[in-house]
DNA sequence: CGCATATATGCAAGTTTATGCATATATTTG
DNA sequence: CAAATATATGCATAAACTTGCATATATGCG
């Protein structure tokens, strides 16, 4: 009861839904996350973590990297329904379909390097403007 | 998108799951709802109309009384889903079988009346104690 | 060991949510 | 129409949640 009140609390939220509509394309780690919804580090690590202890997620390290990934054969039955019923609402959603995109084209680099990536569009643009 | 947020919102509580529950047993009324769970009537109304406003309940009026039951036929597919998803999950839990039994002893009188029951327990507890 | 780097987390500020109390609204009945 | 009654809601307050920033933790490498 107390664990289905958790699922559904995590699942409450936007960015949380479309981290798990990242996931269920495959496997990622947080810098991923945090490229393909353009999102800060803290917030894309908090995320991963909420769905995890939801017992959506198993983590998998390899490294520095903590894969994150949909736990497919360690979910209760009715979580997999509900993650299952949860997919098919995603269905043909342009957000969804869009950070999908994005992260077919998000490489596996960390954080700081986007960080820079970020900062240097940030000192491009008064240039472009003036 | 905005609605499936709406949709996990409303059931991320567990004062709302239980009177999901309630519901899955037989249509009720606003008055069922604060005796079978013991809540205020203002406590039950607002339940009753998140799960409304969720698009998960349907509301039929007889006279003063507000009739909520599950909206199985104007559910979406999607939503249909989550509330199967959600009831099998409820299956064996004890809270749940306590509230469905408690339901059954409810009456169809109004917050009015349950509220002078009340008050009356609580004027008659003294005489018990000294 | 010390540096670089990916992830996690403590804290604070802002925002949202939950709920009791009082009251409004709406319907029935006489 | 007025009284009774079932439900809805405005308001205030407390609790919970979200998120950015800074920093801690943990791992790999030279």
């Amino acid at each position: 009861m107390r664990e289905l009140v958790k699922v559904y609390k995590v699942l409450s939220d936007e960015s949380r839904l479309r981290v798990l509509n990242l996931l269920l394309e495959r496997e990622c780690c947080v810098c991923e996350v945090m490229q393909a919804l353009d999102i800060s580090q803290s917030k894309a690590s908090r995320i991963l973590s909420a769905l995890y202890d939801a017992g959506i997620l198993t983590l998998r390290r390899d490294g520095l990297w903590a894969l994150y990934s949909i736990d497919r054969d360690g979910m209760d039955a009715y979580l997999k329904d509900i993650v299952e019923a949860t997919t098919r609402a995603f269905k043909g959603n342009k957000v969804m379909i869009a950070d999908r995109e994005r992260l077919m084209r998000a490489e596996r680099v960390g954080p700081s390097c986007v960080k820079k990536m970020r900062n240097a569009d940030t000192i491009r643009q008064p240039q472009t403007q003036s």
